[in-house]
DNA sequence: CCGTATCCCCGGGGATACTG
DNA sequence: CAGTATCCCCGGGGATACGG
């Protein structure tokens, strides 16, 4: 009677939740976009599109869907002329905050490692 | 003379922060694999494969190389019969602890937030 | 301005079999 | 056990043009 199989099963959950993270943040984009919205509070499509270097219209209007359904950011159509869509972080994207602040403190630092050597 | 283009620089930096992160651990496995070596410390591939759901043996070599080109990890070839390979975080790879476990506990939130409505 | 539609190509990545 | 090699297919995703 050891505690081995109950670390196993604790494991397993952890293994589980970061996937069920993953499902929802992995891809290229998905959390550069989180970021843009997030620096600026409320962005724009455009702005958006300008701020995540590389990123084409069609894949940026695909991954905002995917992160509204996955209740991440709100979608608002302003009766601007022309119109005008603003995205902020509801307030489950907005408990990404702490993991978006150490992921950029961790991308300089690694900068630092591979590239300054 | 006001801050605004001072903020936009930093902001700037900070986006081109996250996607050299994201450059590094995007993609469906890699932070699930990270997180598999980091739960038990040392391990080796089979034992990776395990805990890894539905990644392929092909995709596992492909991303532990690239872990290791990052220097997230370090591979550790054993003399045994047959051979038996280990894998374990290095000191760089160690930083991303925080985020892991943000994420971990992030994951059973949003499971919460989502399916459990 | 904010997307959607269409076209089209390349490579990500699974299944399987094989080697040291 | 720890990978590599080969085959092969499908869809991710870019470019471009168009619609509300």
């Amino acid at each position: 009677m050891e505690c081995k199989p109950l670390l196993k099963e604790a494991h397993k959950k952890e293994m589980r939740a970061i996937q069920d993270s993953m499902d929802v943040l992995s891809g290229k984009w998905k959390i550069a976009i989180i970021t843009s919205i997030c620096l600026y509070n409320k962005r724009r499509f455009s702005d958006i599109l300008n701020d995540v270097y590389g990123i084409s219209n069609k894949m940026l209007s695909k991954e905002l869907k995917e992160l509204e359904t996955n209740k991440l950011i709100k979608r608002t159509v302003l009766d601007t002329q022309p119109v005008t869509v603003q995205y902020e972080l509801t307030k489950h994207g907005k408990s990404l905050q702490t993991i978006i602040k150490d992921l950029t403190a961790w991308g300089i630092q690694h900068r630092k490692e591979i590239i300054g050597k």
